[in-house]
DNA sequence: CAATTAGACTAACGGTTGTTAGTTAACTCT
DNA sequence: AGAGTTAACTAACAACCGTTAGTCTAATTG
């Protein structure tokens, strides 16, 4: 431990995280990583197994943090509309919390070796549970009855992408980013509402 | 040129265009490469100048695509919500016309080096024209007073995804995409629309 | 205080990287 | 038919890759 609080370990990671941010983890280099935390390549084996481990670490604990999150959202008694909102402030939330590590599981997932399969079946259930939730808001009329797979994929594909763009806006907190963007993501930018 | 009609730099460069969205520019060698269009590795030189060559030719080549896309939108007589469709199908047929380019195009940038500027300034330029599209539809209440950049990242995000999720859904054809995704970027999914 | 450990170091490994040089065989054009 | 061009090849380069081995020093522990 050291006066921020972290350990050695620790501060290596989050360092990793960081420019595999900047530059993807297969153009980042264990020298590079080295340099960026004032040690020689070498040194950094005494605390981590391999390359491959930190990325496991980064990408894995989000994906079950996802998960851990959607399973709470999927067993509540909210109605779609806020159990959708959910979604948008777990996605906020964790981003929030781990903004570069979000660039790694959207981009570098591919160069998980050992873990690939189990981070696929991860992603998989996830996606097949918000799918889920949209079409029982369809059913029960509460959302638009459009392809579920086109929602899905119009809303997800902005929370996965939250990590390029909510460090510009700082000032923006938590809460008021949440309800900004589920009213945009949800009731759309239409002011008059033409196709209905 | 052969059978295809394609000369062996396109197919070298699409070839490239194919592994680069499977795992990044960087960990695609160009051994990997060569053995995908069976040759040697250094026989590719006799067609292109460098890997970074192949890289600023995919991206640099969409991005003026972009670009000019953009400056027909902002200069037509349309009404924001029309432009605004048209963006869609702007990125609806660059990605379906070039699925592969599209993940170098989001993911690979900052590998560029020459053309990394060029690039950038390409991309800040497409993103002002968005929001002043945007802008100006809130100030003719065409599109809900909320905030404009919140707006533009939900829908070019989405966008800009496109690539990772159209391939899976070939059935769909690019008039009804279009249709389909304008729609729900556009009007939302709120079946009640609770919130104006 | 002696013994252990943690964590840095240098040196080096076998392999891979993008790329160049030089050669050769097969086409194209006069 | 001869000259020139195209596009493949082998061989090799210097640099860099992730990682291991072995060493030294300072802090921690019994």
């Amino acid at each position: 431990m050291n006066t921020t609080g972290q350990t050695r370990k620790e501060e290596i990671i989050i360092t990793a995280t960081k420019l595999f941010k900047e530059k993807g983890y297969s153009a980042v280099t264990m020298r590079d990583l080295a340099k960026a935390v004032n040690i020689r390549a070498a040194s950094l084996y005494n605390h981590i197994d391999s390359k491959q481990d930190i990325l496991k670490t980064i990408i894995i604990s989000l994906a079950e943090e996802f998960t851990r999150g959607m399973e709470t959202i999927k067993s509540s008694e909210a109605v779609t509309i806020d159990k959708l909102r959910a979604i948008v402030a777990l996605h906020v939330n964790i981003t929030i919390q781990n903004t570069y590590g979000m660039a790694s599981l959207n981009n570098d997932w591919m160069h998980l070796e050992d873990q690939l399969e189990h981070y696929l079946a991860l992603r998989k259930t996830y996606e097949q549970d918000f799918i889920e939730i949209i079409q029982s808001g369809i059913d029960a009329q509460e959302i638009r009855n459009a392809n579920p797979e086109i929602i899905m994929f119009s809303i997800l594909t902005t929370l996965r992408s939250l990590y390029l763009w909510l460090p510009k806006k700082e000032d923006l907190n938590r809460q008021e980013l949440a309800k900004n963007l589920g009213d945009v993501l949800i009731n759309g930018i239409n002011h008059h509402r033409t196709t209905d």
